[in-house]
RNA sequence: GCCGCCUUAGCUCAGUUGGUUAGAGCGCUAGAAUGUGGAUCUAGAGGUCCCCUGUUCGAUUCAGGGAGGCGGUACCA
């Protein structure tokens, strides 16, 4: 049989990417695009490791004595549990906690770098993604959070994605106080209400009212458990949510504001609101950039007042063609409770994140993510063994005058395959020199990117082959500028 | 977790109503052409037909179970 059982199979861990030259140049250029942003809103960049300790992400399961199934978690030396950080708030509440007495307040910082989730992966979701973010520590006030919002809007218009997306903003006071009016009191239900009320963009009206009432069955046949609410209560919820769609923020807050139901502690979430809308309006971000929304809820239970989101406003679909479900591409809120855990000071917070994996997911799939084709080193190829210290030279010159180059390493003395192997580099040139050139102190040089133009009409190998189409010959000293000319030329 | 679809060569996929040597295109390797990329032609390598169990004279094909992939849904701190 000869079978080797013995080898192992390579494969990717579900959910995790290996990344080739072209994306991680379209990801570096993303991020610093972004880091530009966030330079001019005048913050700074921190770094914090991957790793806590699980209870500084406030991870632990209060019943067992392990960490979250969500987080991946090992135990250190001293058997305190460790975990890969989930998303980079929590190590940043941390990380101001700690150097308290040292940083400025408030404390303006982004970062960016990878995250884990432990969870089923899908389209855009990944157990590995990279965010980047961005947090205002220490300040009130909603201007800090308005500035968040408008800086979002920014950077989304800055990736070239002006007109493609809408940030979404709401206001978690404004949903407890309509709870509360509606009498939802116990937690798990209100978490329940706030999950249905996040559907509503996915499942539409008619699913809301289902997941708020018994329950709603979906496409794929499971059933999703509701809410349980009364007829009166879902009255109550659904009125709010389904505010006249109007022209302005404003507008659309007065909406609400007309609802018998809003208590006190709505209203203070409205006038959050209000005075977010009058930046935005003042600061001429109108609502096609930033919008009041009531249906915005996210996830998090740490948020505490405003709450922000980024939706795409083009359809994704993936490789088969198939239509998706792509999540929000960045969001943030106000986090007022999450430093108190480290300290006794009141620490208000206010921050987002950009979901740079899933936005380049998203622009990958929709074509939009740019020509970031890698462009391949000048190769000098290996004619005679003997010589290579000499194509070293050259190499050597090359570099100092700032060329990418490199001499050929693979096994192949074939001229072919050197030519091939250049190709395939997406290499601009080639430098050749055999024994011919070096008699007359000669270089040959190949314009591959040229050469491949010009050769688009020979049909005929022979032709092709004697044609020679881009190559010229310079004398050995003219090599480096002969070589920049032509690059300078090309692009 | 739950539901649906899928799994055959490196990739995309045919096919076998249960039968002996399982195919194509692309890619890969080599040659035509030993100092010239592409196109062309020729040849070659590459398979546990996802895994296990069962039914059967015989299973890649049928049945049951499992794994993996895709999508949906739940959860998402």
């Amino acid at each position: 049989m000869g079978k080797d059982n013995s080898r192992v199979k390579p494969r990717l861990p579900r959910g995790f990417e290996d990344r080739g030259a072209a994306d991680i140049a379209a990801m570096n250029q993303m991020i610093e695009t972004i880091r530009s942003v966030y330079e001019r809103y005048g913050f700074d960049p921190v770094e914090t490791p991957m790793f806590e300790y699980t209870e500084a992400l406030g991870k632990f399961l209060p019943d067992e004595d392990r960490p979250n199934q969500g987080v991946f978690s090992l135990q250190d030396d001293d058997e305190s549990w460790m975990s890969l950080r989930y998303d980079l708030t929590a190590p940043l509440a941390r990380h101001f906690a700690e150097n308290y007495q040292d940083l400025p307040k408030p404390y303006r910082t982004y970062r960016q770098g990878y995250v884990f989730r432990n969870e089923k992966p899908g389209p855009g979701r990944f157990r590995q993604f990279m965010q980047f973010d961005a947090d205002t520590v220490g300040a009130p006030g909603p201007e800090a959070d308005a500035e968040m919002c408008m800086m979002m809007a920014d950077t989304m218009d800055a990736l070239g994605l002006v007109g493609r997306y809408v940030v979404r903003v709401n206001n978690r006071k404004v949903l407890d106080g309509v709870l509360e009016s509606a009498g939802v009191t116990s937690d798990e239900q209100k978490l329940t209400v706030l999950r249905a009320i996040d559907k509503l963009d996915k499942f539409g009206a008619q699913g809301v009212k289902q997941l708020l009432g018994e329950g709603r069955k979906d496409d794929s046949g499971d059933f999703t458990k509701g809410a349980g609410l009364t007829e009166y209560q879902v009255d109550i919820v659904l009125k709010y949510l389904f505010t006249d769609l109007v022209k302005t923020n404003s507008e659309q807050i007065d909406e609400v504001i007309g609802l018998s139901e809003l208590n006190a502690r709505g209203r203070e979430g409205i006038e959050e609101l209000q005075d977010m809308a009058a930046l935005f309006f003042s600061a001429g971000y109108d609502v096609d950039r930033i919008r009041i929304d009531f249906g915005v809820v996210r996830g998090l239970e740490y948020y505490t007042g405003p709450v922000f989101e980024i939706e795409l406003t083009f359809p994704v679909q993936n490789e088969k063609g198939q239509d998706v479900v792509f999540g929000s591409v960045g969001g943030g809120g106000r986090y007022d409770g999450l430093v108190s855990r480290f300290r006794p000071e009141a620490t208000p917070a206010t921050g987002f994140s950009m979901g740079v994996s899933r936005l380049m997911t998203a622009l990958r799939l929709t074509g939009n993510l740019g020509d970031t084709e890698v462009q391949g080193p000048v190769v000098v190829l290996v004619m005679d063994r003997e010589q290579i210290a000499d194509y070293q030279q050259m190499v050597a010159e090359l570099r100092n005058a700032g060329v990418r180059a490199e001499m050929f390493m693979g096994q192949s003395k074939n001229f072919g395959k050197q030519l091939a192997y250049a190709d395939k580099r997406n290499s601009p040139a080639v430098v050749i020199v055999g024994s011919d050139e070096r008699e007359n102190g000669k270089v040959q040089i190949k314009d591959l990117i040229e050469g491949k133009r010009a050769a688009a009409a020979i049909k005929d190998n022979a032709e092709w082959k004697s044609e020679r189409p881009g190559q010229f010959e310079v004398p050995r000293s003219e090599l480096v500028p002969a070589i920049r000319k032509l690059l300078d030329g090309q692009d």
